[in-house]
RNA sequence: CGGGGUGUAGCGUAGCCCGGUUAUCGCGCCGCGUUUGGGACGCGGAGGUCGCAGGUUCGAAUCCUGCCACCCCGACCA
């Protein structure tokens, strides 16, 4: 099942075949062609010097970028502003929130040089110079509070300068020990939004409402369900008070992180001494909250909507939605394809569709079908010597993989609605097969057996304590996904400890 | 950092136990021709520090020692 999708996610899927060897695509050949042409390439890369980075080739990156546009726009529609600031972080910035330096200083990379040389010893290779110590190590950000809020110390005085409202884009840097393709990369690409506020309230709405941004982002424009939710104590971020999640379900039953947005409370503002004058004339310290959703999201992307012939991209996403090949013997027929595909070309852009004319001569139509496939373009029109006759097109939907024979006359504004119902289509699927693979329970017998067989979240009472939760996390390798914002308030007991519980959390296997 | 495994062409591999011609095969790549409505076929061709460094030997991909890297499981991870 899957098999393509697995090797273009995960590499731990392939615990069978430890090097993604034979039969690996659904038509039991080397995986080594579609290897080569595959559209999201991640390299790990050979060095182990940047083990575990990826390369995202520009079909990859053209993904990205659409995200990175729409995520772009909602943000500005919520009055952020994109700012920039330092990749390094000076170690004694870093470690003044201690939660948080606590939290990340066992994946940190770290600066203390500054210099290489010419290595005496070994002709024509470098050495670190020895001279050229920092006298204070740089931290490469592995994420951006600390530098933010010892910058923002300086913005703000008075409750006049408050709100901050900002974001940026920007790479981070895990050192983590073992890396996954995707989801937890050395380095990764990520928005991260900083914001400081006058008062609790505006900053608790600030964090609520970033997560609904993520969570209408998820659902509207990658067509991906996902539950909102707050995370419990011990899986919230470090130096956070309370965090918001967006949590969704793949394919395979596990459940992935996708987006999170913190109330960081005064935690901050106190480590980096942000004070402000309120209305009052008193002094206070500034509220806080950060967000962040990153390229795992290309990870969830995948996972939701691929299946064995490669990518599917809902039209939201993909930087071509209709590619137009043709099929030909000749030269003639070719000349008379083009010209019909250029006057096609011309309608779908008026209407503002991205197309593609494919008249590469140098693949056959099998291979560019395929290729598409690949990719996961959401329609291809073929156009062949019998439509030049018939005035008529070949059009195929990659989603549910069916083929139809239009008439031209009459075919752009059909395609434009086609790929609005596309979008849909994929969003129902997705959220049909994650409602119907959120289980509730009532024992830990059954608890377990859902997590072995039929996978997916359960729903289940948890007592609130965390001695439960790593004890369930121990018994069953199942994590509490979130606490559901919507979850309804019901007298039950705990599944595990029998202790009284006022509702539902959510638990799940999870990347 | 522990346990297990692997390293041979761009990718996937055979050969290794039991040392012996020019290192095997498939995909991909290049050329020519025929093809083109679902990943074409034929013929010809290019491409190799056999992970690295030592050692044993007349001779090492193969045996020995050391090192390096990667993969899987675990630990770790918002």
């Amino acid at each position: 099942m899957l098999n393509y999708f697995y090797y273009l996610t995960m590499h731990n899927f392939c615990a069978k075949t430890p090097k993604m060897g034979k039969n690996l695509t659904s038509r039991g050949e080397d995986y080594s062609k579609w290897y080569n042409e595959l559209v999201v390439k991640a390299d790990l890369a050979e060095n182990s010097a940047v083990r575990g980075c990826m390369v995202i080739k520009p079909y990859g990156y053209a993904i990205w970028e659409k995200m990175q546009a729409e995520l772009d726009r909602m943000f500005k529609e919520t009055g952020h502003q994109n700012a920039y600031f330092p990749l390094f972080v000076p170690k004694s910035l870093f470690e003044a929130e201690e939660k948080n330096a606590e939290g990340f200083a066992k994946e940190c990379a770290v600066v203390t040089h500054y210099r290489l040389q010419n290595d005496p010893d070994n002709e024509g290779k470098l050495r670190v110079d020895p001279e050229a110590k920092l006298e204070e190590e740089l931290v490469v950000r592995p994420t951006s509070e600390a530098i933010i809020w010892n910058t923002y110390k300086g913005w703000i005085q008075s409750y006049r300068d408050l709100p901050i409202l900002v974001n940026q884009w920007a790479n981070v840097v895990r050192w983590e020990m073992r890396t996954r393709l995707f989801l937890r990369t050395a380095e990764f690409l990520w928005q991260e939004g900083h914001t400081a506020h006058a008062t609790k309230a505006e900053a608790l709405q600030e964090a609520e409402q970033m997560n609904d941004v993520y969570a209408t982002f998820a659902e509207q424009f990658m067509a991906i369900p996902v539950v909102k939710g707050l995370k419990t104590e011990s899986e919230r971020f470090a130096g956070a008070e309370e965090t918001y999640c967006i949590e969704a379900l793949m394919q395979d039953g596990k459940a992935l992180q996708a987006g999170t947005s913190h109330f960081l409370g005064q935690n901050f503002a106190k480590a980096f001494d942000v004070k402000f004058t309120n209305k009052e004339g008193k002094m206070d310290h500034v509220w806080a909250t950060s967000w962040g959703v990153s390229t795992r999201l290309m990870g969830a992307l995948i996972m939701t909507h691929s299946d064995d012939k490669g990518l599917v991209l809902p039209p939201n996403l993909a930087p071509i939605q209709v590619v137009i090949v043709p099929i030909y013997k000749n030269d003639e027929q070719l000349d008379a394809i083009t010209e019909v595909a250029n006057s096609l070309l011309n309608d779908l852009r008026a209407l503002g569709v991205s197309c593609k004319f494919d008249s590469r001569t140098t693949h056959r139509p099998g291979a560019k079908f395929a290729q598409h496939e690949l990719q996961g373009v959401p329609l291809r029109i073929a156009i062949g010597p019998k439509d030049l006759e018939n005035k008529s097109v070949e059009l195929a939907r990659r989603d549910t993989l069916t083929k139809e024979i239009m008439p031209l006359e009459g075919l752009t504004p059909k395609i434009k609605v086609l790929l609005e119902e596309i979008q849909v289509s994929l969003f129902t699927k997705a959220l049909n097969f994650r409602d119907t693979h959120i289980t509730e329970v009532n024992s830990f017998e059954e608890f377990k057996d859902v997590l072995n067989t039929k996978t997916g979240f359960v729903s289940a009472h948890w007592d609130g304590s965390t001695e439960t939760e790593l004890k369930i996390k121990e018994l069953t390798k199942a994590t509490i996904r979130c606490i559901p914002l919507d979850a309804k308030e019901e007298v039950g007991v705990c599944v595990y400890s029998g202790q009284p519980s006022t509702k539902r959390v959510l638990f799940a296997k999870a990347y």
